[in-house]
DNA sequence: GAGTAGTCAGACAGGTCTGTCTTTTTGCCC
DNA sequence: GGGCAAAAAGACAGACCTGTCTGACTACTC
């Protein structure tokens, strides 16, 4: 039913011909100084690719050994296991998508509340990337054992990531509850992501900004 | 890496001992008239648990068919393929949930302000169940190839029977625009869902329902 | 009681899974 | 060029996957 054994175009990808790439370029794939990327970032590059698009259960290490056009045995000798590629690639793909979003809010000059604002905007050119699969983080707990906690603690750490940076832009507004109103907006993002992946309609995005703009105005004094 | 292989607890299910569930108590295990369950539903049943809680591509039709305690024939005569399987357990799923969430909107005598306000207790009431592990549909498409529409389909348009509820609602209500609102609330209803599932805390709801409260009273006229 | 439809139990085929191992090739330093 | 370490290629083991098939058991109808 489905499972991913070879790549499945036939054709391998040359890892040193792709450019980097939107939103939040996944230029690790080759070396900081453009020198052709070593075993393990192409290990990790393919499997995010794979594991994002069709699911991490139904991707084999077949099929990354071959995406990455590397051999089983390096797979083996760099992660030590499947599970801990996953949790390699979790983190990587989770720490350059935080750097990606965190610093499109936080670029130029603005007020906090403007960069609280640019959030769903910056989601939206997310979404409309050819490779936008919904969050990793998302879809991994989503077919994981529920009742094991190891992933849904790795989720965790990402979304307080994001959430402590926006309670430091909320209270940076003026919210009397800063707290609660990047949690509020924490809980539009994670449904703009899954209506996004679900609809594949970038859209979503401003509607999600406009509830956000409501909750700004409602809970944010300086947000007028 | 943790496929499931034998239902986990050694022990088997009895289907006939156990009684309908919170909270949109899963009774079609047994017959309508309480008589012994047939294969059929039995099958869906261990289906529905063992996709929910690890996964669609984890569980393997011998798992199903331990807990179902039938024979893999059986299942094969009864829905040809897993994938068939799969389609029928989320239209029945999907069917019952659905029933259960808009049964509980609409019961007894109510505004349709006061309906739509319903939503997020209700759904609190959904995170609390020990069943609860996200939504079906979400999960599906999370660990499936989101660039094949199938699942796609089957879950908009679960989602559109939902959000159809809500325009209605919401129209009765007097919203200058119900479709705008319907679709707001059923992004903050897939944000509860996600993070109830990855946080295990129901409080998710209550912080879901202010917001909603808040768009109500915005763009709703009748909630002053 | 005989026949029949539904079910159960389990062997089986062919393929894939994770993970290990051996052998060959490659790239690099001296 | 010689020696060496890293990586590639791929065979292999043992388990599990989906799906098929045969044979036995059960419950119901005539």
């Amino acid at each position: 039913m489905a499972r991913v054994t070879k790549t499945s175009s036939g054709t391998l990808v040359e890892p040193t011909v792709c450019p980097p790439r939107n939103p939040h370029g996944r230029a690790f794939a080759e070396g900081a100084d453009g020198a052709e990327p070593k075993a393990r970032d192409r290990i990790i590059a393919a499997a995010t690719r794979l594991f994002c698009q069709y699911g991490i259960t139904a991707v084999g290490v077949d099929a990354v050994v071959a995406e990455a056009a590397t051999a089983k045995a390096t797979l083996y000798k760099t992660f030590g296991s499947k599970e801990r590629l996953v949790e390699a690639v979790l983190e990587k793909e989770g720490a350059a998508w935080r750097d990606w979003f965190i610093g499109e809010l936080l670029k130029g000059e603005a007020t906090p509340v403007a960069r609280l604002r640019r959030v769903f905007p910056v989601l939206r050119e997310w979404f409309n990337d050819d490779a936008f699969f919904g969050c990793p983080f998302i879809n991994a707990v989503a077919e994981t054992d529920k009742r094991d906690d190891r992933m849904r603690q790795i989720a965790l750490h990402h979304k307080k990531v994001v959430l402590d940076t926006l309670i430091d832009l909320a209270g940076q507004a003026g919210a009397r509850d800063a707290h609660g109103l990047a949690h509020q907006l924490g809980l539009l993002i994670d449904g703009a992501i899954v209506a996004a992946m679900i609809t594949k309609d970038s859209n979503v995005a401003l509607l999600a900004g406009q509830s956000a703009d409501m909750l700004l105005r409602n809970l944010c004094a300086e947000a007028a």
